[in-house]
RNA sequence: GGUCUCGUGGCCGAGUGGCUAGGCGGCGGUCUGCAAAACCGUAUACAGCGGUUCGAAUCCGCUCGAGACCUCCA
């Protein structure tokens, strides 16, 4: 498969030409939720960002294998080993079965998702469905010599490791600095090395979630699930992993050292790492208590909102920055990114008319605008996915359209088909952008009335009985309906 | 303390050694009975200091400032 995109590896910090492993097949990891708590905005940037990423290797021809976990088995809370698990944490203060929670949260995750039009990965494997997959893992790395067990626990020996093998390839660590500080923490008597971190942890008579294995009643390590189901699904080695910034270490870089201790191969080929949103300049984390719900965003109950913002307005806020860098989180902000949105989908509907029936079929044309806006969303996309350079080029080709259909503007017939495809194809179908559903709202009945309202005050204003024609105008907007008049009559719409 | 990132016009945000980013807001206009909406046009910028260069906001150095990771985290 020919193409040239650009990819930018975290692994060697520079954008390096995509080639898969097996083309055309690419295979693709990214670390999802741990289903503890209702998503948040910081869920949606990942999601959305390599969503994107799926859509576009579909798009230039790549059969992608896409495989985003949920992280459902007890990982601690607090302090290194000490403390609750999260999910067993949540169980037992709501009186749940912890699979209650886990299923719940995912189910709130998966709407969440939904609306925001993000595509389902082709597999979403549970962490709590592959025990029997880690334990193997682990078997693995203990008969390389790479772990030792204290106690029914499994622990990864990083000084033992980082001589045959260097530890911190990914973050640009050394295991001699990680020693000169590391903090003083609880519950590590057990451990050689306090940055040895845990394959299997023995549970404690109180932890919930628990599975036998070979040294006795416990649960997975942290790290441990995204190298085992990855492995699964993709191989021992795979093409892209993907993830927050802040799963970089000690995550990721621990996800390599146990594949590379189990399989003797580094894993994946291109590391990818979205940024963080802030808040204020602050890191959003629900750790950090600042984190605004996707559910209070749509709905506008929290305090830091003016307003409700819609799914895909949110969408369009995420991509609206490169995936590479921080977005800060504003009011004024996520309205501008209203605003601009609804023109872009407005100019969706001006298309079909403007374009050509039956369409002309798009030839060698290698001018013209529409030509052009399409070179150049290729361009962007192939430069490490910037979205933010193609929704430029997107409102650069709404000019042109809304300049054709003022007749201001002409195109030739070949590129305006081009023009348009362009258009509709990065619009939706890559930046996954679709107007809102608007059902349930603008129904037959609904429409006729309104159609009754608007035909009454074209009345009214025809006398120029313009106190009455103003009436109906704002008693409607005060019930956030809009009239809109236009040179063809008024139309109509619901305002957010 | 270590590793790393960033500092762009009122706000959000691309990009680049010489050529318009874009959006929102502002301003001006078209349309309208008036307005809103829509559409068109437009101004304001590259933290500071020094260096490299014919030329730097873009490369290098320093200063100041912000942030991330080093502990669960998207």
């Amino acid at each position: 498969m020919e193409n040239n995109l650009f990819i930018h590896n975290s692994l060697t910090r520079k954008k390096e030409l995509f080639e898969p492993l097996s083309p055309p097949h690419v295979g693709m990891y990214v670390c999802g939720p741990t289903v503890y708590g209702d998503p948040h905005l910081g869920h949606a940037r990942p999601a959305v960002t390599f969503d994107l990423v799926f859509r576009y290797l579909q798009h230039i021809g790549y059969k992608v294998r896409y495989v985003r976990n949920i992280t459902d088995v007890g990982h601690l809370e607090g302090d290194a080993d000490a403390g609750d698990d999260k999910i067993g944490k949540m169980a037992r203060l709501e009186q749940l079965e912890p699979m209650e929670v886990v299923q719940y949260y995912a189910n709130r995750y998966h709407e969440a998702m939904g609306m925001m039009n993000v595509l389902h990965p082709s597999i979403e494997p549970h962490a709590s469905g592959h025990i029997i997959e880690q334990i193997g893992m682990i078997r693995k790395i203990l008969d390389a010599g790479f772990a030792y067990e204290r106690n029914g626990s499994i622990y990864f020996d990083i000084e033992k490791y980082n001589k045959k093998h260097p530890y911190g390839v990914l973050s640009g660590r050394k295991v001699d600095e990680l020693l000169a500080y590391t903090r003083e923490l609880e519950g590590q008597e057990e451990k050689k090395s306090s940055f040895d971190f845990a394959l299997w942890k023995k549970a404690t008579p109180e932890h919930i979630m628990r599975w036998p294995s070979p040294w006795g009643e416990g649960y997975p390590g942290w790290h441990l699930e995204c190298s085992a189901m990855g492995t699964k699904y993709l191989g021992e080695q795979f093409d892209i992993h993907g993830g927050g910034m802040d799963l970089l270490f000690p995550h990721h870089e621990s996800e390599i050292a146990q594949s590379v201790a189990a399989n003797d191969k580094m894993p994946v080929k291109y590391w990818m790492h979205n940024n963080m949103i802030t808040i204020n300049g602050q890191k959003m984390g629900k750790s950090l208590g600042n984190a605004v719900s996707l559910e209070e965003f749509f709905t506008g109950n929290h305090p830091l909102l003016e307003k409700a913002y819609s799914p895909m307005t949110i969408r369009f806020f995420i991509l609206q920055a490169h995936y590479r860098g921080t977005v800060d989180f504003s009011n004024e902000a996520l309205q501008a990114s209203e605003k601009g949105l609804r023109r872009l989908l407005a100019g969706l509907q001006c298309l079909t008319p403007l374009t050509p029936r039956p369409p002309v079929p798009p030839l060698q044309l290698e001018r013209g605008p529409g030509c052009e806006v399409s070179a150049a969303c290729y361009a962007a996309m192939n430069d490490d996915f910037n979205s933010t350079v193609v929704i430029a080029q997107l409102f650069e080709a709404l000019r042109i359209i809304n300049a054709v259909k003022e007749g201001k503007e002409k195109l030739p017939e070949n590129d305006m088909v081009v023009l348009a495809q362009t258009y509709r194809t990065f619009l939706v179908d890559i930046l996954g952008l679709v107007p809102e559903e608007q059902s349930g709202k603008k129904d037959e009945i609904i429409n006729g009335l309104m159609g009754t309202i608007i035909d009454i005050r074209a009345e009214a204003r025809a006398k120029k009985d313009f106190a009455t024609s103003d009436q109906i105008r704002d008693k409607l907007l005060k019930i956030n309906i809009q009239i809109k008049d236009g040179k063809e009559g008024a139309s109509w719409e619901m305002a957010e």
